[in-house]
DNA sequence: TCACAGAATTAGGATACACTAATTCTGGGA
DNA sequence: TCCCAGAATTAGTGTATCCTAATTCTGTGA
């Protein structure tokens, strides 16, 4: 009882950090002082600060001016942050009227306040789903995670049936042009043309043809429609 | 845009001081700062710091030695809370499973991070129920409440059919006890016979007759049962 | 190789809230 | 009327987190 966390209790600031530097480290490359600050809206020296005192908690590992990456400690930590977001989100969506376009700050302060308990009922509730509304892949309750690679439309080739599997973007006024279009995860589409130079690209989306800028594309992460079944 | 609050926005120590001195001030009496440190389970010293900072805020009036009472606006900030709380603990028991002797605690944070939007979405996935599981009402959101006047089951009179209408605990434990002997909200009580100087009391409960202590009997509140259809 | 721009850190302060210890006030008996 | 026990407040600290300003470090281009 004495390196080992009283149990897991954080404060909201801690489990913020730990939840950004986790979205700033992809392959757990050390996340810089200035993307962190970023990310949270804060100075670099607080967030320097910050870094210090998780490094004493053994939840960081930094090397002065190197960046900071998780521990093993703060990773467990940051992907319950992340189940719970994700899996407050599904709640709020499926049972709660919400849309996904105004679901994040909602998730963003609950996700703080609820308990394991709470979680896993709504986990249960929602038949234990493994993404979220947004497509995000929602951690299981032990930390593992099913990561699927895809690639964003922008860069897909023509001809190819598609689907969309996730939408990553948090601008509600973007996620809900691309709702109007019928743009979410789950739906299938295939390129029709592409212009050149980042152009804007023609799209079927079941039996219609929309077009849409290469910027947006960029969020519409897909993988190659297969049989699946 | 002086005096008049950004918005809304208060944090968890505010709220949790607001809603304690709402409980501690039944008829709008000051509440003591001894009292007020009892029920937070802070010092003294702490709550008069705290009641001195509230009072520039304009929701507390507090002259020295004199306790503290709620300002209008104090006043509807905590119906707020109280809203909040008892809200959130109607939802998680008819939608999430819990029971009515566990839901307190997780209520008690959840209160700080919903926003209005979503006790509103609560409120109307319940049908706008006005109690709460253990019958405490529920403010509207206009901070309006309808206040039965109730009497313990400890002081109701032989004979006389009673609804149960409130019960007036916290205590995990104690609720799970009369759960257990079907003594909850809406149940129809008869007082058989009671023991003099406090002592059991027997009642018919739905074709049974059990026999409770004074004590237990104190925290159920009820009306008289009538035709009421 | 070395200076310098930009990144990171340290220094010094502020705010919110908690605590203990010391002090002051209030109201009720003698 | 006056004293004193208990309640309340003030004084002085500590922790967590933020800030701005000053300083230090790092890596890159000449």
């Amino acid at each position: 009882m004495n390196a080992v966390q009283a149990s897991d209790s954080f404060t909201r600031s801690v489990e913020d950090y730990l939840k950004a530097i986790y979205r700033l480290s992809p392959e757990g490359r050390p996340a810089t002082t200035s993307d962190i600050a970023q990310a949270l809206d804060l100075s670099p020296a607080s967030v320097s600060g910050m870094i210090k005192r998780l490094s004493e908690q053994r939840l960081l590992d930094h090397a002065p001016y190197r960046g900071a990456q998780l521990t093993e400690e703060g990773r467990r930590v940051a992907l319950r942050m992340v189940r719970r977001h994700r899996m407050i989100e599904s709640y709020l969506v499926a049972h709660l009227g919400y849309s996904w376009d105004t679901v994040h700050d909602e998730a963003e302060r609950l996700e703080h306040a609820v308990s394991d308990t709470l979680v896993e009922r709504m986990a249960a509730a929602l038949g234990h789903p493994t993404s979220d509304p947004h497509g995000d892949p929602i951690p299981a309750a032990d930390g593992s995670m099913i990561e699927e690679a895809l690639s964003p439309l922008s860069d897909a080739p023509e001809g190819v049936p598609l689907v969309i599997r996730r939408v990553s973007a948090e601008d509600p006024g973007l996620l809900r042009h691309l709702a109007e279009r019928g743009l979410r995860p789950g739906v299938t589409v295939t390129i029709a043309e592409r212009q050149p130079f980042s152009g804007p690209i023609s799209i079927a989306v079941e039996d219609e043809v929309q077009v849409i800028g290469a910027e947006l594309a960029r969020h519409l992460l897909c993988a190659e429609a297969e049989g699946m079944a």
